[in-house]
DNA sequence: AGAATAGTGTCTCTGAGACATTATGCC
DNA sequence: GGCATAATGTCTCAGAGACACTATTCT
């Protein structure tokens, strides 16, 4: 104890052994979502190793430190693997961390919130054997590994709190998109209707959409197609949409 | 390869050693404010050990995992170890892993932010020779541990966003507080002046107060003193005072 | 023309901002 | 009374909600 007290930091750092403290595992798991034929969807992973063996989860995986320098590298790694592209949208989440959620023992993940846009990562999707994305509507009848579905959740909370005073939903939709899929978009995750009048006026007078000068056509009139304005990630609306 | 995919989980389990892979060094610490004497203040600790010894840094530590279940004992017990009291307000803030702010290696840190009154952990601050408010503003000067400046900025911006559209702030006064004391804890937050008619106006109209019917006297008018309500801590206005 | 969907006009109403005015204590 | 601070009265104005109306495509 005094000798420690007397030892200089280098001669401290050269003995110092990782090892000699049990330390938690710590993974990162990325909740992606994405939005197609009007369902909002999660991207899931079946899992080819104990434990939870065949059951679904999330994307995500422990921290190799001599692979990746920081957190965000890994949950990068992560995503990329699965979808082929970086998630145009990513936001920390939170963390979990106790001695049951994993069984090898005590765990901590750390958890994030993505969003990309369906067709971005249709083909690799589809190549990658072991990776699904599913309506939420049908997560309640599954059972995923660890506590991946509270991450869920949580996730879509994050999302929810976001379609009421951002756009960052968007992120969601491929490149163009029109009003209404957006709108409907936010309604998913708001879980009721909005006023299209309200929803147009606060995006337009904030400026977070451009023209393409593009339609889409469909049944009925077609609908302007727009891109997200540069910083439009950033942009939080003073009013929050009613709840 | 194929003989790890025909085990079962319990085989897996046994013979699963943690120490396989190199992993994260886990810590978690805590960002926690009050305010007294018109000023806000965040608690630090001085560093009693190798690396960073001498220097100042948020309370903390690592994650023992024989003696505590789950990241919320863990972070608790840091904050009642220096201030003797569990804070009335607590919430995860974010994380930060790479593989440079501890010299030891890769490390992760699961931070938080606390809120308590000055009163209540007086004494006990009073007695702890290695731990001591300091005033937000003259954080500039200081050279922190690790990225612990970082980590206080990350909750001085989160609680900037609350004093915007919640009550949370007044977990940082005294039970009984006036209305003034919480105005000037908002504005010290946000960085600017309020008008009072408002900040009142929608904390009443939310019912997020008790009066006591006491009074505080000092020079002028005395004030009543309130009570935070129950729940208050989970209201959010719909609009956000401006920025 | 009629169906379907996109987009606009416009009224109401809530609540934040601004700031003048009144209230209540102390000396 | 005069000073200091707390609390209220009241006007303006931005912007969300509601909903009727118009516009554009297709069959």
């Amino acid at each position: 104890m005094s000798e420690q007290s007397v030892m200089d930091e280098a001669t401290y750092l050269q003995q110092y052994d990782p090892k000699q403290f049990d330390s938690p595992l710590v993974t990162v798991d990325a909740a992606l979502f994405t939005y197609h034929d009007g369902v909002l969807k999660v991207l899931l992973v079946e899992r080819a190793s104990h434990p939870e063996l065949g059951k679904w989860g999330l994307p995500g995986g422990f921290i190799d430190v001599h692979r990746v320098a920081d957190l965000t590298q890994a949950i990068n790694g992560v995503i990329e693997d699965k979808t082929g592209i970086t998630a145009p949208y990513l936001e920390q989440l939170a963390s979990y961390g106790n001695n049951q959620r994993d069984k090898r023992g005590w765990s901590v993940t750390v958890s994030y919130t993505a969003l990309m846009a369906y067709q971005a990562c249709e083909v690799r999707i589809a190549t990658v054997a072991d990776a699904q994305w599913v309506d939420v509507e049908q997560l309640p009848e599954m059972t995923l590994a660890f506590d991946h579905m509270t991450i869920i959740e949580a996730g879509r909370e994050r999302l929810k709190q976001k379609a009421l005073y951002s756009i960052v939903p968007a992120y969601a939709l491929a490149e163009e998109f029109t009003f209404p899929e957006l709108q409907h978009l936010h309604e998913l995750l708001i879980g009721k209707p909005l006023q299209k009048r309200s929803f147009r006026r606060r995006i337009e007078q904030a400026n977070l959409l451009e023209d393409t000068g593009k339609f889409r056509k469909d049944a009925g009139r077609p609908a302007i197609l727009y891109r997200l304005a540069a910083d439009a990630e950033q942009y939080r609306f003073v009013r929050n949409l009613e709840d």
